[in-house]
DNA sequence: CGTTGTGAACTCATTCACAGCT
DNA sequence: AGCTGTGAATGAGTTCACAACG
C-alpha cells in the first residue's frame, strides 16, 4: 500500500463534498452527467470530470455516472463511509444547535460525549448525553472511543485545550473558537476552523466589491 | 472611478481576514514585520508581503508595518471599515449562538431584526429584538435598512427565501442552510454558504488521508 | 543592517479540445 | 450519437531571490 491516490487538493476535496450533496439529492435517477452536476454545483463539466476521474474510473462512456455508486466512491475517498465519534468541547449555543443538527448523524458523524468548564453545568444533560467536567476528558476520550472534537469555547483557551485533545489522542479537531490555533509542531494533528466573524467578513467584502457573480464556496 | 483595486482573488480575501485578527492581537506593539504575520498565520512571508503590497504602499523598508495604519487599510478593502446591518432569518439554537457571538458586533455587524416562520416565536424576544412574521420581510427590511441577511433556517425553504431577500434588496446572504442556492441569474447577488456538514467532512477527510502536515483554511 | 516591494521562475489548478468507449 | 477520460494549453497563485530604501 503507497500512494494510493494520485492526488487531491483541499479544493478539489471540497468540490466533492458538493458533488455528493447534490447526489443525495438525485438519488432515484440512476445516472448523471458531469454537465449536470457541474451546472448544480456552480462549476465546469471539464471540472467535474477531472475530480471524479481521480478517484477512478467510474463513469460510463456516452452513459454518465451511475449515482449510487459514485456516492459511494467519493464516500470512501472522503473517508466518510465508515462512523467517526466526537466530543464537543463548550456547551453553549452553538453546541446546542450542532447537537440537533441533523446532518451530523446522517453522514456518520457522532457526537459522543459533552464537556464544559462551567461547574454549574456539570451533570445536567442534553440529547440524552450528561455534561462532564474537562478533568474528566483525556480519560473519558479514550472510554468513549471518540476520534474527533469539535470546538465551541467562546474563546481563547482554544490553544491550550487543542494541545490536550491531541495528547488524549484525539485526531482531528473542528474549531468554532475565533482563535488561531497555533499547534505546536509536535502534536500536528488536523484542525478545520470555521470562523464566523471570518465569513461575514468576506461577505461584505463580496458585496463592496460589488461582483454581481455569484460566489458560493 | 475605474479599477481601483489591481486585483484580489478570492483567497488573498481569507488571508486577509485572519492577518486583521493576529493584529487585533498585536494593538499595542506599534509595527510588525511580514515575517511574525506570515509565522501566525501559517502562511509564507513573501506572500504576506505580495498580499499586503495589493493594498497600497504601507510598509516602511528596514522596519515593518504600522499596527494600527495596517488594520484600518485592511479593514478598508474588505469593507468593514463600516457599520453593516443584518436580518437574521430562521429564530433556531445556531440563531441564538450567532446573536450572542461577540465578534460580529466587534467588527461592526449589526444584527437589526429577526424573522422566522413558526407562528409559537412570533411575538416572542431575544437580545432586545422581537422575532417577527415571514411575511413582513419585504416590507421591514426597507425600514430597517438591512443590507445583509444571515439564514439559518434548517433546510429546503433557503432557495426561495434567498430569491425573496433579492427582491427585497438584500446585497448579500450568509446561508447556513446545508442546501446549495441557485441563485436564479437574474437577481444574483453574492452568497456565502457555510455549511457545517461539509465542514465536518472535510476534516475526516483529512484525518484519513493523515497528512500531519496541518491544514487550517 | 533589516525588511519591504517586485520581476522572474515555478508550481498548482483549471479549461480546451478531442480521441476513445459504449 | 453521447459522454467520459486525458494530454496539451492556459491561467492563477505562490515562492525565489534580490534590488531598493529607510
Amino acid at each position: 500500500m503507497k500512494d494510493d491516490d494520485p492526488k487531491l487538493s483541499p479544493a478539489a476535496g471540497r468540490r466533492l463534498s458538493q458533488y455528493l450533496r447534490v447526489l443525495r439529492g438525485d438519488r432515484g435517477a440512476g445516472t448523471v452527467s458531469s454537465e449536470s452536476l457541474a451546472k448544480s454545483v456552480g462549476v465546469s463539466a471539464a471540472q467535474v470530470r477531472r475530480d471524479l476521474a481521480s478517484l477512478g474510473h467510474l463513469g460510463q462512456r456516452g452513459v454518465g455516472y451511475d449515482v449510487t455508486l459514485l456516492a459511494d466512491a467519493i464516500r470512501h475517498t472522503l473517508g466518510i463511509h465508515r462512523e467517526w465519534r466526537a466530543v464537543l468541547i463548550g456547551v453553549g449555543n452553538l453546541a446546542r444547535a450542532l447537537l440537533r443538527y441533523r446532518g451530523f448523524a446522517e453522514q456518520g458523524f457522532h457526537i459522543v460525549g459533552l464537556f464544559d468548564a462551567d461547574p454549574a453545568k456539570i451533570g445536567t444533560s442534553l440529547e440524552r448525553l450528561s455534561i462532564e467536567p474537562m478533568e474528566n476528558l483525556v480519560k473519558r476520550v479514550q472510554d468513549l472511543q471518540a476520534e474527533l472534537a469539535i470546538l465551541t469555547i467562546p474563546s481563547d483557551a482554544a490553544a491550550a485545550i487543542a494541545e490536550t485533545l491531541a495528547t488524549a489522542g484525539i485526531r482531528g479537531i473542528l474549531n468554532f473558537a475565533p482563535t488561531l490555533i497555533r499547534t505546536p509542531a509536535t502534536t500536528t494533528i488536523p484542525i478545520v476552523s470555521v470562523d464566523l466573524a471570518i465569513q461575514i467578513e468576506q461577505l461584505a467584502f463580496q458585496v463592496q466589491a460589488r461582483s454581481g457573480a455569484r460566489v458560493v464556496e
